[in-house]
DNA sequence: ATAATTCCGACCAATATAGTAAGGAAATAT
DNA sequence: ATATTTCCTTACTATATTGGTCGGAATTAT
C-alpha cells in the first residue's frame, strides 16, 4: 500500500511553492528542474492542482505557478484529494447486502481523512526549512576566517 | 482514492469467516456463493490470507477455510497489509534530497496505520450482527398468530 | 512582433488489476 | 482402499490505470 509517484510529485511541488516567496511565480521548467520532476508531467499536475483551487498561475514571460492560498490554509488532505480524488472507502460496498460493511468503513474513512486534514502544508514547509538549516554548515563570517 | 476490489473481497470474506462458528470450516465455493465473489479469485485471495497467517485451512471432504485467530486478534490493518502489502508512505521519498519530506510522511503513515490497527474484525462482526438483527422482522411465536 | 509561458488534447508504453482456466497434490469420510 | 472433496499452483487474458511525451493554441511582458 504505497503512494503514487504522481502524489509524491504533487507534494514535492507544493512544498517548493510553499517555500517560495509569497505571490512569486515560478515556471514549470524551473520547478521541474529544481525538484527533478519530468517537465510535461509536472505541467499537467500543476494544472490539476489549479483546477482544485490549490495553485494559481500566470501566462507569458515571468509567468508560472504559485500557491492560491497561504500554506497554513492548505491541508495535506487537500493535495491528496486534488490528485487522487476524494478519499472514498465505502464505494463498492453499496453493492453488498445492506450497509453491513459500508458504514463500518465510513468510520475508518473519516478517521483517515482526519489524519490527512490535521497536517498542513505550512507544517511541512517548517519541517523542510529546519532540515535545510541542519544540513547547511554553520555560518562563518568572511572577515574572520 | 478508493479501495481495490480485492481488498473489499478480502474484508467481506474475513467477515463471513468471523461470523462462522469457531473452528468451523467453510469451503471456498460456499463462501464465494454466499458473498458473491468470483470463485477462483476468492481461492487465490484466501490462500494469500493464509500465507499472511490470518486464515487456516483443511483439505478433504468438509474441509475449507476458517480464521487462524480469534476475530478480536485480527486488526483491519492486518487484512490491509496482507492484501495490499504494508502501509508505506515514505517509499520513493528517499530519492529526494534528505529526509525533507520523508519523515513528515512517516508521521502520517504512523497515524494511518494506527487508525487501521485500532479497529478489529471482532468489531466488524458485532456491527454486522447488529445490522442483520435490524433487517430481520421481529420474532413471532407460531402458536400465537 | 516575438519570445516565453501556461493551457489543452491526444497519444503511448508499461504496469497493475480483475478475473479465468486447468490440472495436480493432499487429506479424509466412508 | 478409494472416491471425493478440497486446497494449491501455474499460466493466461483482457481491461484499466499509471507515468510520461508531444504538438499546438492561447496569453502576456518586453
Amino acid at each position: 500500500m504505497h503512494l503514487s509517484a504522481k502524489l509524491k510529485y504533487a507534494v514535492c511541488a507544493m512544498l517548493e511553492l510553499g517555500l517560495q516567496h509569497h505571490n512569486q511565480f515560478i515556471s514549470v521548467t524551473a520547478l521541474a528542474e529544481k525538484r527533478c520532476i519530468p517537465g510535461p508531467f509536472l505541467e499537467k499536475l500543476l494544472l490539476q492542482l489549479k483546477h482544485a483551487g490549490l495553485t494559481t498561475s500566470r501566462r507569458g514571460p515571468d509567468g508560472g505557478y504559485s500557491l492560491a492560498l497561504p500554506p497554513e490554509k492548505i491541508r495535506i488532505g487537500d493535495i491528496f484529494s486534488a490528485v487522487e480524488g476524494p478519499v472514498n472507502f465505502t464505494k463498492g460496498f453499496e453493492t453488498q447486502e445492506s450497509t453491513e460493511i459500508g458504514d463500518f468503513f465510513a468510520e475508518i474513512e473519516k478517521d483517515v481523512r482526519e489524519v490527512l486534514n490535521t497536517k498542513t502544508l505550512q507544517e511541512l514547509c517548517c519541517h523542510a526549512r529546519k532540515c535545510k538549516q541542519m544540513s547547511q554548515p554553520p555560518h562563518q563570517h568572511p572577515f574572520f576566517i
